[in-house]
DNA sequence: GTGAAAGCGCTAACAC
DNA sequence: GTGTTAGCGCTTTCAC
């Protein structure tokens, strides 16, 4: 059977198409008699409001698209996890992309025929895209984007501190006595920006500790995976003078490292000290769990769905506003050893 | 300026809005000139069509919603990887959804008012949700599980065959000359069918072998993470005699029991050989690489997508079908040592 | 407070 | 092969 209409409740109801809406939408005043039989009629018919319908007629999607680079990876997953429900508890249904990190890929969306009828703003997560990339999109897309940048644009962007973070994170490893301290996740190129607020992090610890710099520890990696971790620790330990802590770019990398030093027979933290970034669930239940910077993600999804939604909403521009979510070091095992 | 619509090309074209959308459409035959005069006012425009509008018209989202317990899970994400660009190809957009593997919240989408306007089919892939709570969905929607299932209903089910999948990865521990060997991942309850289907190939290998199933060896665990490997792991190695061979449920439960192993300083495969299962990118890139059966995601995601949509565009209903996408065993270090 | 009616932009009979 | 036209189901301006 075919599913009720708005028209069928109100026929039902004695009223009129518009008086339905009123009562469905929770719109003006409806005399209470008249909303009591539209909703009896609605219950009786089990009325549904047809999305498409109501999006047609107020030209939009309730969609809102969330593009990140790579979806099986857990801070990604774990982000993505986090925007859902904000979005869904604002009245925007989810759509995921991947770009693949790949500048090929990335921009398909953003430039895809018809996006604008499909959804209303776009959340989007960078990697192979650099900043000029992005001002060349449509304007009139709402956008928000994942990550901490300097620059201004009619966009915005949301994303923790990453220099201050970096900064405590090694200010923890120091803290500890270590001074040989190695960075893993360097990435020395225009998309490559998180990459290098972390190293830039990475130094001023050091500075701030009147340590020196050895810059042939900032050890480069293509991507933040636990191969890569696990590489770059490996020519870390093939040097005559190892490090004795190292500040991963991501959990990830972190992961990577210690494995290696295990495998090595390193002690962790005891010979070498291990900190990653993200906080992501496998660091957690790892053995040595790993010390981390944790990166609100809560608050980014809350901030970026907020903000992506004010931009829907609004009819005039809005400036591009750079918006900081907190975050916090989490010191585990890798660094601090067993309780 | 507001976008230009069909009619607007129409106009511009001298032309009637059905030709338009026949040439937008590529449906019947338009006529060369007719085609060229439209094209050049579609291009002058810069004419999109309005997705939203086309589908109340055609009564169709062009949306479907694939569910799985955990976006997180390197399996799923990998899956969703598969299968978000055989959708595209068939025109449909892929909505994403998580249902934490929680009773409570599976069946939330399922259930949702108005869910009929929003997706079109729906490609499911369960696990708190038995067999039986499916079948009180409503049936109107195209349905498609993941997961091998043995019973007939008015949904498909896509996977590989586990029993036999299972039986392979034993017999391939046994062919190594293992003889104590140990099953990590059993769910002996109702909504572990999967797990239990890989306990009945892993005792099939050994009836087939003439071999004793120690019961004692088969571990239960609440998930398919590395923490339940790790913590199955330790409670087989505290025993009097440990395993010389495990059999683990998930790629997740292998890279857990595998940490233990070597913290504990058992060399793996010589004193322990470990196999896994979903051939997940982790596996194939950790020390030592994991022994995996792979199941064939891609075409299970073209299964899956394709029956969907035949499903959607059958307009009788549709018996349910079982399945079988392929698989096959990958024997790396954690089984066969290094080359 | 509620009704009538005009769209939102597209598709698809139905004609010619 | 192409034009006409009636919807798809909802929102919303305009009256009353």
């Amino acid at each position: 059977m075919r599913d009720a209409t708005l028209r069928d409740v109100a026929d039902l109801a004695g009223v009129s198409p518009r008086t339905v809406s009123n009562v469905v939408n929770g719109y003006a005043k409806v005399a209470q008699g008249t909303r009591e039989k539209v909703e009896l009629a609605i219950a009786q018919l089990g009325y549904r409001p047809n999305v498409l319908a109501r999006h047609l007629a107020t030209g939009r999607s309730g969609q809102i698209v969330v593009v990140v680079p790579y979806l099986d990876t857990p801070y990604f997953a774990e982000l993505l996890q986090a925007i859902i429900p904000v979005a869904r508890r604002q009245g925007y249904n989810v759509l995921i992309d991947q770009s693949d990190g790949d500048r090929e890929h990335e921009g398909e969306l953003i430039g895809r025929p018809s996006h604008r009828s499909f959804f209303d703003g776009m959340i989007y997560s960078p990697l192979g895209l650099s900043q000029q990339d992005l001002s060349g999109r449509d304007p009139a897309l709402p956008l928000v984007v994942l990550g901490e940048r300097t620059s201004e644009a009619n966009f915005d962007h949301v994303g923790i501190d990453d220099v201050a973070a970096s900064t405590e994170a090694v200010q923890h490893l120091i803290g500890l006595g270590r001074r040989r301290i190695a960075a893993i996740g360097d990435q020395p190129y225009p998309t490559g920006e998180a990459a290098q607020r972390r190293t830039k992090g990475f130094r001023a610890a050091h500075v701030a500790a009147g340590l020196p710099v050895d810059d042939s520890l900032i050890i480069g990696t293509p991507r933040f995976n636990r191969v890569d971790g696990a590489t770059a620790m490996e020519t870390l330990l093939d040097r005559a003078d190892p490090p004795d802590a190292v500040f991963c770019y991501s959990d990830l990398v972190a992961l990577g490292a210690i494995h290696t030093l295990v495998s090595r027979g390193f002690r962790v933290p005891e010979d070498v000290a291990v900190i990653g970034y993200d906080d992501i669930e496998d660091g957690r239940y790892a053995l040595p769990s790993v010390s981390t910077i944790a990166p609100d993600k809560t608050e980014i999804a809350r901030l970026a769905v907020e903000r992506l939604v004010m931009r829907i909403n609004s009819t005039e521009p809005v400036p591009g506003v750079d918006l900081r979510a907190g975050h916090r070091l989490i010191a585990r095992q890798s660094t601090v050893g067993s309780a």
